[in-house]
DNA sequence: ACCTGAACACCGTTCAAGT
DNA sequence: ACCTGAACACCGTTCAAGT
């Protein structure tokens, strides 16, 4: 197995010198791997939110300054990646080994991870940006890339849709932490539905004509709608010849 | 027109106190007002990108301090938005209007839409969170669904539909700020097709198979296949019933 | 080879006091 | 009714010096 760049290796019991006997309170002061590092993230994470799991509150919990942590973790980006490799084994990929369509089966596991991104919707954001490469990210990509050849959907289009399907969960998990992080978030909701209410039937017909619609239904049945469609239009739509012209 | 909830007044001139001449090398220091305050960001987020728009920096740039700028914006986010919700008057929706198959020129408005996010893809992370209510995002919602309209989908669908094909242009573009902030960000990448291509054929026998087409193709096509993956799924696939059941 | 103190260069937001 | 100085409570990251 190569070594991952960016991820030194953990240092040998032998090559670190015996712990001090910390401030005489703590069980003793645990050395520092990046494993535990990661583990304390989580725990942080769980306890105070993503928004608390940074390079100076996460040195303090580990009895340290931020300074140590680099040895490990090459920026807060990294940290934020490696939380969310380790959330992401939460994801039931059972269905897609189950009984039933394929289509049901690919929706769940789908909901199943946008539900652990629900969970911790700052975590959906960071994984926007920075996509994750860890194993459970892998069986996931495995599990759906499974499903989309039980369907049918050719490979070359299943490439790129298993791409689509899941930024499409991220995204929407991402939208959501607007509305837990801040107590203001139904303002901005209210506003653009404001907006909608108030444009003027003539400048604005289509959404006149809409309106409320536009709003309309659980987050859980547009979700689930999303992803059908998204599996259905991928069934339909051929991907562009490599010598494509616009 | 009703007043948007947390937009104060401007300020009359009568009611402002006549600007004390400043430090004598700027040209006379302007009145703030929410306009200017704004217009100022946006040339600041030009100048130095979006991570330098803070109250802060911005104060700085308006020769005041951060307090003064609350009475105007009620936070970071918000300041994010209104820059936002301004350069969303770049997006060319001309295509909607001209004529041609109604799914290219749809898939022109919202690569025009998408693009102007590319170019500060740090604002598409934040308009993932925050969604513009401004009149240009009117404008595009408006403009999309007369799209929708005329190509026949059914409106209920277009109504969601509308949402997904705008977020799937913004994550779209706000996964591109990794690459653009971060020199690491090749690396990211890298670990991923590193991942994949040492991915046992036992253990995941779907991604072995398919290899390096899941990073095949550019960025433009990918967007645009997905732009049509959405069109044709939403053009197919019914909203759940009000009373659906899983 | 790790670990760290200290520093550099910043943040958002609030609040009491000014004009 | 705005505007502001100053403060509170933080950030990420680097680097020289320790062990």
């Amino acid at each position: 197995m190569p070594t991952t760049p960016g991820t030194p290796a953990e240092p040998t019991a032998a090559s670190r010198p015996t712990a001090p006997r910390s401030r005489r309170e703590r069980p003793a002061k645990p050395a520092l791997t990046r494993t535990g590092i990661v583990a304390t993230a989580v725990a942080l994470m769980r306890s105070e939110g993503l928004e608390r799991v940074t390079m100076r509150r996460l040195a303090k919990e580990l009895d340290t300054g931020p300074a140590s942590l680099y040895v490990y973790v090459a920026n807060t980006a990294a940290l934020h990646a490696a939380v969310l490799d380790e959330l992401l084994g939460e994801v039931d990929l059972r269905p897609a080994g189950a009984a039933g369509a394929w289509r049901d089966r690919l929706a769940r596991v789908l909901s199943s991870y946008t539900s652990v991104l629900f969970a911790h919707p700052e975590l959906a954001r960071s994984a926007l940006v920075t996509r994750p490469s860890g194993p459970h990210y892998l069986q996931l990509l495995e599990a759906l890339l499974a499903l989309l050849a039980e369907g049918g959907v050719p490979d070359d289009r299943a490439a790129w849709g298993v791409d689509a399907l899941l930024q499409y969960g991220t995204a929407t998990a991402a939208e959501q932490s607007a509305r837990d992080a801040a107590p203001h978030a139904q303002d901005e909701q209210d506003a653009l539905t404001a907006a909608v209410r108030h444009a003027s039937p003539q400048t604005f017909p289509r959404l006149a004509a809409l309106g409320a619609e536009l709003f309309s239904g659980t987050g859980e049945d547009r979700l689930t709608w999303g992803f059908h469609v998204l599996v259905n239009g991928m069934s339909d739509t051929a991907r562009p010849a490599r010598t494509a012209t616009a």
